[in-house]
DNA sequence: GCGCAGTTTAAACGACCGTTTAAGATCGAA
DNA sequence: TTCGATCTTAAACGGTCGTTTAAACTGCGC
């Protein structure tokens, strides 16, 4: 079809099938010939164009994980420019954050709406797809450690760090939750109600978490 | 060594083989030989004893459920019964919810604390484990759903309901990353410090879910 | 002693896995 | 046309999976 230079075409419908089948079954349960089936070429094709199965993986994260983190960033620039001096207002430092990733998850491509199930998700996964992850999301995570300290001057870092460790909690639950809300055979039924607009998501995640971050912890004195 | 009636002793060793090597690599990536390995007996007897692969991971995550729920429900009544009419205090509906799993994830046993990260990963589950674990958890999420009613008076119920979503996203994932922070090729270095002791893990969780669900949400109306 | 149900064992079954091979197709360049 | 790099293909590789088989072992009632 298109053979001279690099055959885009071919990787990027494994890639895409990957998408989908890896954040259906997970790393271990999709296999590469289901992957190649729904992408409508040969098994080969995978060792050829990403030499093995991590490999594929790993350049289907990378597709994702590159624009997500710098869309994070450009919003916490625009945070930090507004206000260069001070505390940061502590809503504008959790939207850079959730924001992104709830319109990705919400109202991207099907595609990307996979991926952001499979990002919820990621904990669960083999080394391959979570040191990958990890070793992406950490610098960003620095640049928000530091902003969250303008935010909230006053909290000890390692009060920083457990409060931050749950908002990202609510955010990926949250995602996850709603993206499993459409599937058929999703069995829980205490999500009552239609999927809401994704700025209406947006708002309500970042007024639990900003109060949660303030939220004052009565010391064990009593 | 015990053969009339039911060898309960070899099951014990596969259910507690098994709780460990399902939460370390998932429903998928975990073989039977090697739990059938780990618990020192033949793989052959999973069937003997279970039926089947399902068969051993349901009887493994209903051995801690059961307990869990149960535990959680037995604190719920003592708030519902300490005040029969009027509103609930929120954190205490909260500490009955979230009390008993981080007790369970970060002072139990070390096949309950691998429980939990189960738990914490179980939707990126196949419907084996997710759908069972998910029938059983509804009614014990129908009773907190009243009582966070009584607890917030004058929210709507779909106001409930993501709030509960963002709480248990709150505790799932905090326990996920403690259970974590003590792995060797952990790669995520922004949890700093060291592991804190249950009762502060519980005062904080209770206190960042409580300031979150009664977070007022600003209308769009700008 | 023998029988017998409960329990354990080693070995094999077919299926699927990720990977590899070697040959073929397809085009632009010479 | 011939060459050669790029891309694709069908088929097979060794290995592991969950499951099954059939035979052995175990301890109690008879």
């Amino acid at each position: 079809m298109a053979p001279r230079g690099e055959s885009h075409e071919t990787q990027k419908l494994l890639l895409d099938a990957a998408e989908t089948i890896v954040a259906d079954q997970g790393f271990n349960g999709a296999s590469l010939r289901e992957i190649a089936d729904r992408a409508g070429v040969n098994v080969a094709l995978v060792k050829y164009h990403f030499g093995s199965k991590d490999g594929l993986v790993e350049a289907m994260m990378l597709r994702r994980i590159g624009p997500l983190d710098e869309r994070r960033l450009v919003l916490l620039d625009a945070v930090e420019a507004a206000t260069p001096t001070g505390p940061l207002r502590l809503e504008d430092v959790l939207e850079a954050l959730i924001r992104p990733a709830v319109e990705e998850g919400l109202s991207g491509t099907e595609e990307a709406k996979q991926f952001m199930r499979l990002v919820g998700r990621v904990f669960a996964e083999p080394p391959v797809v979570m040191s990958l992850m990890a070793r992406h999301i950490e610098p960003v995570m620095k640049r928000f450690d530091a902003a969250f300290e303008r935010a909230l001057p006053g909290f000890k870092p390692q009060d920083q760090a457990w409060r931050k460790v749950a908002c990202m909690g609510v955010v990926q639950h949250s995602l996850l939750m709603f993206s499993m809300m459409h599937e058929v055979p999703f069995p829980i039924q205490f999500l009552v109600g239609r999927a809401p607009k994704p700025e209406t998501v947006i708002r309500r995640l970042i007024a639990f978490c900003a109060a949660g971050m303030r939220a004052v912890v009565e010391e064990p004195g009593s």
